[in-house]
DNA sequence: GATACTGGTA
């Protein structure tokens, strides 16, 4: 007889009835017998019969059952003899996992799986099914439940039980072959445990397949719920397919299926991620008049959208309009407030907000501190940045990859590349392990301060250690080969994406027209406009950009203007960056007219200028010496709220300093001292120019002093 | 059973 064969009894047919062997009935049995393997079998089985009692008890060793564990043909037979006795059944079976002898086979866990089920015994079954996969035997089980060895209905209700098991363990892989196989045989899953695969599917961004295994479902006849298109609707909307999560909600209202509120916050949620807020609120209106409640869920992705987009007025109204409606801020609100104000470098208001947070009584999470964080790298505050690591692991929160990868960042804007190393080696001691984001910070930190052969090591030592590099990886490394290295490089990294499924994006088409901008050639750069057209890409106002730039630095105003003016009338909206290069070219080649034209231009357009803006102004106006009205600007940027940089004071410094204005240039000096900027090498080389005129003594004598002061302290 | 917030590219 197979082991099969005999499963299929065991589970279908009543054991026949064992003949009673020898006057053996007492399980107390001389350590070592000396009877044969039939004999010793007929033995346990008789006792199991003929004296329940021995079974009952819990001391199973003592009572010579053990050699029943080590042999699975024998278990599934005396499992099956105690199947109306499920709770002495499971007593053994937790006693027999826990012996080191035992012997499992797929018949063993099915008995006792079967028998579980059968008095609706599920929690047991779920602990047995999570020994089955923990011993990697889930396989096995799914093919003997769906050979018919038992009765349908079992196996369908522990095939579901299994792919439950599986989806709270996160096996993708196993729930998708699981529901493969019952789908073929015709055993249908339950609808939540296809709902529970479906979001795993779409956790793993794998929309595709999640769309597979809703088509099967219907060809199945497994009716979809409310919480299954929900999901659906979740896994397009996080593709960006709001389109088609909108044909999706047309759908289900055919088959009388309608939006709830989740409905309604997922596709608000899709939207808001979109840019797409105004038809965003439009769903957030429909959702009210149909008598839906707006909570946390509906209004903080749209509070988010808005902080993104730096419309801090109309997400503060909205925050007030949910406080009216009576949905309590959460956390994640205060956070995407907090968001918000740190992208705009308004991090002392940030962290009021964090304050008020507490004052409400509302713990902040670790997303509150990376969000700080985060706000205070963005301004080169390293030092709140660390004080804040420090307090949130007072708080007994653990700093997660993205705080390591903030800091990182934070650090390496700064140059400081050897502390962010270290704490790439502190998050691996904390069991942190660094991701393509770490990766893409570093490669993008030493590109920008030119360590190219660094860059490449640390790519190299990202795929060493099997991360997948996504775009921003590439885009990085190949704005890195482009402007440092090889070119070709730079192509050829760009046919691998390609070959990898990444086709180029806007960003890559952005790197390489403006790296062949950069390299000179304004023709290819040309080339590929047409090539992203014919792609389905639409060039925005960074391409147009970097062509403007191409052609103003190589002096072509006239056919930089063209290009604006192409860009104009293929509606795109120029940048603060599109007008600054604009400026900065005209300014600085006496054409103030047209610096001037831009200038007023942008703020008609409400493109506000920046400290870039207003040095590239200044700096036109000192090179044809119009000093009282760069003076003016000076003012104006102040009063804007835009404060000067270093760049602002060397090129006022620089010509006061050409003009022999010695005095102002110094007080200019001390005044950029006294706000804390550190002046570079170009403001220091352009106060001492005129050195060796007038004030060449002056020099020696602060030399003189400084001599003192070091031989008196010393 | 389903829904919100945080990090990297031009």
């Amino acid at each position: 007889m197979t082991l099969c064969a005999r499963a299929s009894k065991a589970f279908k047919v009543r054991l026949p009835p064992l003949p009673l062997s020898s006057s053996f009935h007492s399980p107390s049995l001389p350590a070592t017998s000396p009877l044969s393997d039939t004999h010793y079998r007929d033995l346990i089985f008789s006792t199991i019969r003929t004296t329940p009692s021995a079974f009952r008890t819990r001391d199973w060793s003592s009572h010579r059952f053990r050699p029943v564990i080590s042999d699975p043909d024998l278990f599934v037979r005396v499992l099956a003899q105690i199947r109306a006795r499920p709770t002495v059944a499971l007593r053994f079976f937790r006693w027999a996992e826990a012996q080191p002898e035992v012997k499992r086979s797929e018949f063993v866990f099915c008995v006792i799986l079967e028998i579980l089920a059968h008095h609706n015994m599920m929690r047991s079954a779920y602990w047995v099914m999570e020994r089955v996969i923990s011993v990697d035997m889930h396989h096995g089980i799914v093919d003997v439940l769906i050979d018919e060895y038992v009765f349908a209905k079992v196996s369908i209700k522990l095939l579901d039980l299994l792919l439950w098991v599986c989806a709270n363990k996160l096996l993708v892989e196993q729930c998708l072959s699981i529901f493969d196989k019952m789908i073929t045989n015709g055993l249908l899953p339950h609808v939540n445990n296809c709902n529970r695969l479906l979001r795993m599917l779409r956790d793993r961004n794998l929309a595709s397949r999640a769309q597979e295994v809703y088509r099967r479902m219907g060809e199945a006849g497994i009716k979809p719920t409310i919480v299954t298109y929900n999901t659906m609707l979740d896994s397009f909307c996080k593709q960006g397919e709001v389109q088609q999560a909108l044909h999706l909600v047309s759908e289900m209202q055919k088959v009388e299926c309608f939006p709830n509120d989740v409905t309604y916050n997922v596709l608000i949620n899709g939207l808001s991620k979109k840019g797409k807020l105004e038809q965003a609120e439009g769903l957030l209106q429909d959702m009210l008049k149909s008598g839906l409640r707006a909570s946390a869920y509906t209004y903080n992705p749209l509070i988010c959208g808005y902080c993104k987009r730096g419309l801090l007025a109309e997400a503060l109204n909205l925050g007030e309009e949910m406080a009216a409606r009576g949905a309590a801020p959460t956390v994640a609100t205060y956070n995407s407030i907090m968001y918000g104000l740190c992208k705009w470098g308004r991090v002392t208001e940030a962290r009021d907000w964090f304050t008020n947070m507490l004052k409400k009584r509302l713990s902040p999470d670790i997303v509150s501190y990376n969000t700080l964080i985060y706000g205070y790298c963005r301004l080169g505050d390293i030092w709140n940045a660390f004080l804040l690591f420090d307090e949130l692991r007072r708080r007994a929160l653990t700093p997660t990859v993205i705080t390591y990868n903030t800091l990182m960042d934070g650090l390496c804007r700064l140059g400081e590349f050897e502390v962010a190393q270290q704490l790439k080696k502190e998050m691996v001691n904390q069991g942190i392990f660094p991701d393509v984001f770490t990766y893409t910070i570093l490669v993008n930190g030493y590109c920008k301060a030119g360590n190219l052969s660094k860059a490449r090591e640390l790519f190299d030592e990202m795929l060493h250690n099997g991360l997948e590099p996504d775009r921003f990886a590439y885009n990085t490394r190949m704005v890195g080969e482009l402007d440092l290295g090889d070119p070709s490089k730079a192509f050829n990294m760009q046919e691998e994406m390609l070959a990898k499924g990444l086709p180029p994006d806007l960003f890559t088409y952005n790197v390489f027209v403006d790296g062949v901008c950069k390299l000179g050639n304004l023709s290819e750069a040309y080339n590929m406009l047409q090539k992203m057209v014919h792609d389905g890409l639409v060039p925005d106002h960074v391409t147009y950009t970097s062509i403007i730039h191409a052609y103003l630095v190589s002096g072509r105003l006239r056919k930089a203007r063209e290009v604006y003016d192409e860009m104009l009338s293929k509606d795109v909206h120029p940048s603060v960056v599109t007008y600054t290069v604009l400026i900065h070219a005209h300014a600085s080649k006496g054409r103030l007219e047209l610096a001037y034209m831009y200038f007023s231009e942008m703020q008609e357009k409400r493109v506000l200028p920046n400290v870039v803006t207003y040095n590239a102004l200044i700096n036109g106006l000192c090179k044809v010496m119009r000093m009282d009205q760069a003076y003016e600007f000076f003012t104006h940027m102040e009063e804007k709220g835009i404060l000067p940089n270093k760049y602002t004071y060397t090129i006022l410094i620089n010509e006061n300093c050409n003009i022999g204005n010695w005095k102002e240039a110094l007080r200019l000096y001390k005044q950029m001292l006294d706000r804390e900027i550190e002046p570079d090498f170009c403001t220091h080389s352009a106060l001492f120019k005129q050195l060796d005129r007038d004030y060449k003594l002056h020099a020696v004598h602060c030399l003189e002093s400084l001599i003192l002061a070091t031989e008196e302290s010393s």
